[in-house]
DNA sequence: CTAACGGAAACTTTCGAAAGTTGCTATCGT
DNA sequence: ACGATAGCAACTTTCGAAAGTTTCCGTTAG
């Protein structure tokens, strides 16, 4: 992998980790300072960013994180509960056991993490988030479909960023969300391929509830 | 737009033209001398139609075009049948009357205009080629969804490569076509989301083996 | 005759300075 | 005081040469 693909990667940890702010300008300067590379370097891993909707460009006006709102929300949400469910479902048809079997290994780390860590009371723990994530790409990762499993995780990826700005989750969501990942397990493990798309479709609006609600300003 | 948009611009319509062969080594120096251009520019342009899935790209070996093998049109075929129909059910569902109307328009002219053009017998026409991409379009473009707009666009877009390249097409099956066509103009007008994303997924699935029985090679 | 080694050619990748563009500010005229 | 204009400053974009890689071929030793 070449120089530019490292800064590829820590740009997008950095977007993704919250450390860089949705909206924020993007200026060569700065970048160059920051991670310690060329301009050159540093715009080829930013069309990249582009492309999977992380970074947004205007000609002659640089980079700059993108922005988050309710309208985009909605309807990355919409698009969302429409492919992944069937990912999904096309997952619990055709995976195989190894597959099966990681994703009950990556439920049982997710399960035995606990939602809050040792500081906030608002924000899940990244360890959870971590455990979570993996979930969620074990259950698209039984699709043999390379193409379908690359356009849902990709969405799921910008729906993370949602995710790490979210202002708060409610206390009593926990649960809930265990048992919608219980029920997502269970589809898989039964082999019930519609159940499986219904489960996580109404996983998916619910969690994107959680968000919409945990904002402060007015939904659009 | 940039210099780099021009050339990948024509990089693009090159590769889909035909003008550029399936496999085909892709290098700096043969690129510059083309189009004119830096290899800067040129790098941009190629990382770019990476993205897309035109072109394919190793590590210190270079780029070239996408090579064509029946495993991967049966993946991408596959990808399509789920996803086309459902933003064209979308579409039918929340399309307004200006997009019905563009529907409409693009299916008259893709009904008059002759499949096969003055020279080959084999090949439809260019000016037909045309007219049925921009129906296909037509047809996605009343999906309000822009995420699922562009995939399902991308999707079509990679799918091209494999009609422009097919050897050639059986005499007969340009009615069933144009009856498929009109089937789902139908669809639209009737406003029938079902109907219409089932005949789209049947559309799909025949052209398809259309292309897989005009090769010459054996299916994988 | 075969295999390993060395070296050169061709190409990809990277870099940073030059050129081009945009937006701001200060100055001048009304 | 207000508006317009010219110049400036900051930044983006482009370019092509330098550096780094891989591949291939010819040579030599076994």
């Amino acid at each position: 992998m070449g120089k530019s693909g490292e800064i590829y990667e820590r740009l997008r940890t950095d977007i993704l980790g919250g450390r860089l702010t949705p909206g924020q300008r993007l200026k060569f300067p700065d970048l160059c300072a920051r991670y310690g590379t060329s301009v050159g370097a540093a715009r080829e891993a930013l069309t990249r960013l582009v492309t999977e909707g992380l970074v947004a460009s205007q000609s002659n006006h640089g980079f700059t994180v993108v922005s988050l709102s309710y309208g985009d929300l909605a309807e990355l949400t919409s698009a969302r509960r429409e492919v992944e469910p069937l990912v999904f479902a096309m997952a619990v048809r055709e995976g195989d056991m190894a597959w099966e079997a990681a994703v009950v290994a990556a439920h049982h780390v997710l399960a035995r993490t606990p939602f809050f860590g040792e500081g906030s009371r608002e924000h899940p723990s990244a360890a959870w988030s971590a455990a979570h994530t993996a979930f969620h790409l074990a259950l698209l990762e039984g699709c043999p479909n390379r193409r379908l499993r690359s356009i849902a995780c990709g969405l799921r990826e910008e729906a993370e960023l949602y995710r790490t700005w979210a202002v708060s989750y409610g206390q009593e969501s926990e649960e809930e969300i265990a048992l919608e990942h219980r029920g997502l397990l269970e589809a898989v493990v039964e082999r019930d391929a519609v159940s499986a798309a219904e489960r996580l479709r109404h996983h998916i609006s619910h969690t994107a509830r959680l968000l919409i609600k945990g904002a402060t300003d007015t939904p659009a």
